[in-house]
DNA sequence: TGTTGGATCAACT
DNA sequence: GTTGATCCAACAC
């Protein structure tokens, strides 16, 4: 298992496929965030081992999606091994496939940006917390690499967060259309 | 049993 | 720049 840096960094450029109802839905990541341990104070497991971030605590490779605001889900990958709490946020990604769905599932888009924050992101793909703790080495929710060359990538502080900010552990394509605001 | 605030988004002023 | 929408987990009582 790598460190979490290096695989939050990797992820840009991969491809996140969903698969449901026969369907593909393929996103292109673009813009994700590292929240690494119980002292990061922006780490949700930054206050111990809780029943909402257990999957945390767990070998990486699993989805971790919580409901957050009343109204929109957030959609993680879990990383390192057990007990040491650690996921990888998905803030951005551009629409590759299954473009169609993700209208359907988010016709409300502002300019047609279906995927460009983490609450949008779970909208498109109808992700909710059925889809929590799913082992993302499966066929239903995981990653395929493309060879898709990312021009550059950049790491700046964490979005939306009033802790931990001195960390750069965002990571993101600063030349992409879809990244989170 | 009750209160509070959050890894958001869109629509305001 | 600020606010409302609106749920659930965490914590205080």
């Amino acid at each position: 298992m790598r460190p979490t840096l290096e695989v939050a960094r990797d992820l840009i450029g991969k491809m996140l496929v969903y698969r449901k109802d026969g369907n593909r839905l393929i996103v292109r990541l673009t813009d994700v965030e590292a929240y690494i341990g119980e002292d990061d104070p922006a780490c949700h497991a930054a206050v111990g081992r809780t029943v909402r971030n257990e999957i945390m605590y767990g070998i990486g490779g699993f989805s971790y999606i919580y409901f957050i605001y009343g109204m929109y889900h957030c959609l993680n990958v879990v990383t390192e091994q057990k007990d040491y709490p650690s996921a990888i946020l998905l803030r951005g990604a551009e629409p590759i496939e299954g473009l169609e769905l993700m209208k359907i599932n988010y016709p409300e888009a502002k300019n047609g940006k279906y995927t460009n924050g983490p609450g949008k992101l779970c909208r498109a793909l109808n992700l909710t917390r059925a889809e929590n703790g799913l082992d993302l080495t499966k066929d239903t929710l995981y990653f395929e690499d493309h060879d898709y060359i990312v021009g550059r990538i950049e790491a700046s502080g964490r979005i939306g967060i009033n802790k931990g900010k001195k960390r750069k552990w965002r990571f993101f394509d600063p030349d992409s259309e879809w990244l989170s605001v």
